[in-house]
DNA sequence: CGATTGTTTGATCTCTCTCAATGGGCGTGG
DNA sequence: CCACGCCCATTGAGAGAGATCAAACAATCG
C-alpha cells in the first residue's frame, strides 16, 4: 500500500510516490483494506483510472451488451448489483450479487453471456480495461492474489447459493440468506446480531427463486417463532441465532417455545 | 507447448528441453490442447509433478476434509466430481460438477467449506500443490491465462446454474441440463444432436434440485414430445433442437405436432 | 402531495414431492 | 458364460408446499 488513513480520518500518502488519481481518493475502494484498489501503486493506479470509467446506476438500471462488451470488468465501489436472468415469458432470476469491493469479471469464452448486470439500488460502478487490469494482475502479486480471492469467492458463493435454492424449503432459504448477508456486509456497520437486508423483497424473492408473497410470509413466520425480530423492512435483529443456524441448515426447529431447556434437551412443539 | 502430436498419434517433445515426467505423459490433461498441464513448460511440469499427488475415485469416495487442506486444488483428468452439500436430515445437493480439464480450486479465504468434492463417476484427479500451482501462474502467462478463464467459467456456470434451479419448471431444468452437458462434453466424442449425460440419474436429479422420480417423467415428457429421444439411459439425440432450446429460455412449446407451419406460425396444443 | 412501485395478506390451485412397488442393467461370483 | 443379487431407474397414487390470483396497504420518488 502506498497510502495511510491517519487518525483523523486523512489520508497521507507516503512520499516519493506519484499522488493517486483525483477520482481514486474520493472512491471508498481506494481506502477498503481488503480491495483490490487499495493494494495498488500510484502509478498502477494512476493507469487503472486513466483506462477505466465510472457508472452511476439507478436501481433498475442495466448494462446492455455493447456496455459490457467495453467495459467487461466492472469494480463495485457502492451499492449493489446484481446479474440478471430474463426467461422469455417474463420471469426472471437474480443469479448472483455483488456488493462493494467486489470485481465482477464478465468476460465469457466462447458462449454468449447469459443475464446482465443490473442495479439492484443506487450504486457506483468503475468499468476497467481489460488490457491494463491484466497488466496489473502480471505484475503486482498482492493485486493478483486479491482478484484471484474474490473470484474464488464468487465461485464460491455461487455454488453455495445453487446448493441453497435447490434444497427446497423457504424458511431454510430465507435463514441461509440472512447468514450470507451477514458475513458479507462491512464490518463495524451493525453489531453481529444485527443483518441488513441490502436489497428489495422482490429482489430477495428473485435471487432465492421464490415469489415476493412467499419471502414475506417465510420472514413473518421467522418473526412469529421468535428467531428474528425485524427492526425495519430492511434492518432484522438475529434473536435466536442456534435456530436460525440449524434452519439454514435444514434442520428441523420448533415454534421458538422452549418446553423444557433442563438437560440441554429441547422439547419442541409445532 | 513443448511438446506435439504427430500424425500417427505419437508424442514429440521438442529437443533441447527436458522430457516431462512419465506420470504427466499417460495423462489426457497433457494431451488436451485446452488444458493447464498442456501449456506448461517441460520443467514446470516436473516441478509441479514432484508435489503432486495423483487420486483414483470410485463412484461415491469423497475426498474429506484433511485431504483437502493438504490438496486444496485438484485437476480431473478423467471422469465427474461433483460438490455436494449435505444437510443435517439428508437431503443432499450437487452444487456443481467437473470434468476433465477443470480446476477446481477449494481454497476458501475465511469461512470453512461448505460441501465436499465427492466422485459422481470413477474418476481421476491430481492434487496439485498451491505453492507450485502460484508460482507457475505468476511466471507463465499462458497457464495464467488458462487458470482464470476457467476459473471464472466455473464461476458462470455456477450463476448459470443458480438461474436454472431458481426457475422452476422441472422440463426447463432438464433442458438447460442437456445444453450443459451438450456444451461441456468433449468435441468429437458424440455428433452435434448427441448429447452424452455423464452423470446418473439421482446425481441428475440432486444437481437440479429434484427428486429422480421427477427426472425421469421430465425425460420421459421431453421424448413423448419427440423433442429427445434416448438411445440408452445416458445417451440422448435432440430430436428438435429449437424446441427444446424454447423450453430450456421458459418460452412454451407444443406437444411437438406442428397443426400449421405455412408462415412460420406454429399454432400449438397443449 | 399524488402517482407509482413495492409489500403484505388471504383463498385457491397446481406442480412437485413423497411413499410404495415394479422393472431393468450391471457387476459379481459361481 | 450364465445366474444371481443389488442398485438404480421407472411408474403410479396421494399429499403438501409454494405459486398464483386478487386486493388492500405501505413506502418511495418526482
Amino acid at each position: 500500500m502506498r497510502c495511510m488513513i491517519n487518525d483523523s480520518g486523512n489520508m497521507k500518502i507516503i512520499r516519493g510516490m506519484p499522488p493517486a488519481p483525483e477520482e481514486c481518493r474520493t472512491c471508498s475502494l481506494f481506502f477498503t483494506s481488503g480491495s483490490f484498489c487499495a493494494h495498488l501503486g500510484a502509478d498502477e493506479l494512476r493507469k487503472l483510472n486513466e483506462h477505466s470509467r465510472a457508472l452511476t446506476l439507478k436501481r433498475g438500471q442495466m448494462l446492455d451488451g455493447s456496455m459490457l462488451r467495453t467495459w467487461p470488468i466492472v469494480a463495485v465501489s457502492a451499492g449493489v448489483v446484481g446479474i440478471k436472468h430474463l426467461l422469455d415469458d417474463g420471469r426472471s432470476t437474480i443469479a448472483a450479487f455483488f456488493m462493494e469491493g467486489d470485481i465482477v469479471d464478465l468476460r465469457r469464452r466462447s458462449n454468449k453471456m447469459r443475464g446482465s448486470l443490473v442495479a439492484l439500488t443506487r450504486s457506483k460502478l468503475c468499468g476497467l480495461s481489460p488490457e491494463v487490469f491484466e497488466e496489473i494482475v502480471a505484475a503486482n502479486p498482492d493485486a493478483r492474489r486479491l482478484a484471484w480471492e474474490n473470484l474464488r469467492e464468487q465461485t464460491n458463493r455461487a455454488m453455495d447459493h445453487s446448493a441453497d435454492v435447490g434444497k427446497k424449503q423457504v424458511l431454510e432459504k430465507l435463514a441461509s440468506f440472512v447468514f450470507e448477508c451477514r458475513q458479507r456486509q462491512s464490518k463495524g456497520k451493525f453489531p453481529d446480531q444485527i443483518v441488513g437486508i441490502p436489497i428489495r423483497r422482490c429482489d430477495v424473492a428473485e435471487y432465492l427463486g421464490l415469489q415476493p408473497e412467499t419471502v414475506s410470509r417465510g420472514f413473518r413466520e421467522l418473526q412469529e417463532r421468535n428467531i428474528v425480530k425485524f427492526l425495519s423492512t430492511s434492518v432484522i435483529e438475529i434473536t435466536r441465532l442456534p435456530d436460525l443456524k440449524r434452519i439454514a441448515n435444514g434442520g428441523q426447529v420448533g415454534d421458538g417455545v422452549v418446553r423444557n431447556d433442563g438437560a440441554g434437551v429441547k422439547v419442541l412443539s409445532f
